[in-house]
DNA sequence: GGAAATAGTAAGCATTACTTACTATCCAAT
DNA sequence: ATTGGATAGTAAGTAATGCTTACTATTTCC
């Protein structure tokens, strides 16, 4: 008995998409042998684009709870990824870097981001393209924003 | 030392939309007070739309693998909301399909479709966001289609 | 000086989804 | 007719992502 229902929905699409993208980076990543989650990843690239800084200004930018930036970053530590140290201007906080094994980690990243921009924009003009990425971060503001 | 990486990378981005707009979901889905998770709902709408089939058809369709569907149907058979059956046709597969009480349930999944729909769809007009769509699927196809 | 806020973490759990290995059954070729 | 390979479903285990709640150590503000 079908029914007026679409199995297409903006939020399965998206969940989707999601999904398949994460199962690509992981593909791409295990090729690399880097050995890092697409979740760590992000992590890795938030730090190197914004510079030390303390965890919680760091989770905050990420979007991600100070709890489950935590663990990320004692993977990453344990890694050797990523180093924490003290601030010195308060001694509850401590600031995260990533260390010079990242370097070659992230360039490893950097080129996987490039490839996977390229699969899914496929034919799109450059317009489209950024016309997409525009729309798409409007949204994320929607359900971000509260 | 910032450096030359883009933290809005497209996958990034999708999967940060798909992170908001399912923690979206499962408020509105909480609010509602229907005891499914996202997930289980997806199932649910997608048997809602193609009727009573077998599970490796229906996991099939919804992309998922068998074992994954499985404890899905469990978790909704534990609750009442679908029933799974022998095929008379081979003895090996089973049959699932939505129970009467799953039809409550449905009406406020696809209610909360509707809404969240909206919330993301803003003032895009009906053009811009079906192109939106278009692409999207579009994009979809690329990493399904390997 | 003391109350309230803040930074980080320990512990535990939920969701989503996978793989591998197994059983039961079906089908096709000998 | 039988047997060998494919197929349907499931048991069991694991992994990634991310949350909440509760705690400690500080800092800050009155």
């Amino acid at each position: 008995m079908p029914r007026q229902v679409d199995p297409a929905g903006f939020g399965f699409l998206v969940a989707d998409l999601a999904r398949l993208i994460r199962a690509d980076i992981d593909r791409r990543i295990e090729a690399a042998g880097i050995g890092v989650t697409p979740g760590e990843a992000r992590v890795l690239v938030y730090i190197a684009r914004y510079g030390k800084a303390r965890q919680n200004v760091l989770a905050e930018r990420i979007g991600l709870e100070a709890m489950t930036l935590s663990c990320y970053l004692d993977r990453l530590e344990r890694q050797g990824l990523v180093q924490r140290s003290p601030d010195p201007s308060d001694r509850r906080a401590k600031l995260a870097e990533l260390t010079p094994e990242a370097e070659l980690v992230l360039d490893e990243i950097v080129r996987i981001g490039h490839e996977v921009r390229q699969l899914a924009r496929g034919d799109l003009s450059e317009e489209e393209w950024l016309r997409l990425h525009a729309q798409l971060k409007a949204i994320r503001q929607h359900f971000s924003g509260e």
